[in-house]
RNA sequence: CUCCAUUAUUAA
């Protein structure tokens, strides 16, 4: 059965779904019993192939072979929803699992559904799931945080991720993490928020007790660039090493081509720069950048210069 | 032996 097993889950791995049905179609005739192990192993299957009428067949035919089928049948079968936006299946899933079964949805099976309610753009949705994990009593866990963030971004919707961060920032007995805190950053700055998005990187440190990372500075670093805020982008590229923070290449690169919005060629050279000295070596991103911020303020001949430089 | 952001969030 272990065996049958393995090769049910390097199907699914595969998207093989009907191979990985097909297997354990054999197995009873080969002589080896199916067990739970082996339907949720399929079930994965279908559920990453986003195959949910398979899926939903196959929990019917293991419990009228007297499969016992557990949470974690449907944490593996609820990802089949993402196909053909089936959120409100999804949530029905849950429901069903709940009221029928008397199975108790955990963290992975809130991680699940809100998934899928993030990839049919129903960021909402999604909020409420966790609330409703928050006080049905499933263990939070920072990546289930991450999946309505992600849902929020998805749809462009700064707002919601910025009001919900806000929300669980004192959450026992797990608040957000730093991965948290730079998604919804992240959304701001896709949206173009920089100021939002330097105050929640205040927020964060100040309120939530969490210290942005170096990657939290490039969020916003490159916000301030893309809102052509070059003056504010530079500032804040440099608070990061007088909070401790080492930048690395990216870094760089982002406070560069921020000069590139606003700022001056200078700017972006003398950046560059200091790259040598800080022990942090460029790479060819690094080079189209400064060349790039050249360019865009008007300094051709600089571009060049820095070109045949960099480019020999 | 099966589900879990760790081919997780940031740059030209």
């Amino acid at each position: 059965t272990f065996v049958y097993n393995r090769c049910i889950s390097r199907m699914a791995k595969c998207f093989r779904w009907g191979e990985a049905l097909d297997i354990l179609a054999r197995m009873a005739e080969l002589g080896a019993m199916p067990n739970s192990y082996c339907v949720n192993t399929a079930l994965n299957a279908c559920g990453k192939a986003g195959r949910i009428q398979e899926a939903v067949e196959l929990m019917e035919d293991a419990r009228a072979s007297g499969i016992e089928l557990d949470v974690v049948s449907y944490n593996c079968a609820i990802p089949a929803c993402v196909a053909g936006g089936k959120w409100e299946q999804a949530l029905s899933m849950v429901r069903e699992m709940r009221t029928k079964y008397g199975i108790e949805p955990n963290h992975i099976t809130y991680q699940a559904v809100i998934k899928v309610c993030g990839r049919c753009g129903r960021a909402d949705e999604a909020a409420d799931l966790l609330r409703e994990m928050k006080a049905g009593g499933a263990a939070l866990k920072t990546p289930v945080y991450s999946a309505v963030l992600n849902a929020y971004r998805r749809i462009d919707h700064w707002q919601g991720a910025v009001s919900l961060v806000r929300e669980i920032h004192d959450w026992k007995p797990v608040g957000p993490n730093v991965f948290n805190y730079n998604l919804a950053i992240c959304t701001c700055a896709d949206c173009g928020k920089w100021e939002e998005a330097l105050e929640l990187l205040h927020y964060m440190r100040d309120v939530g007790g969490v210290e942005p990372d170096v990657v939290t500075y490039n969020i916003v670093v490159a916000a301030c660039g893309k809102a052509g805020e070059a003056q504010k982008a530079i500032e804040i590229f440099r608070e990061m090493s007088e909070v401790g923070l080492k930048p690395d290449v990216i870094s760089y690169t982002t406070a560069i081509s921020a000069c590139g919005s606003g700022g001056t060629a200078d700017e972006a050279v003398a950046i560059f720069r200091e790259m040598a000295g800080a022990g942090v070596p460029p790479n060819i991103i690094t080079h189209n950048a400064v060349v790039a911020a050249c360019v865009a303020a008007g300094e051709w001949e600089r571009a060049l210069e820095i070109f045949s430089e960099v480019f020999d």
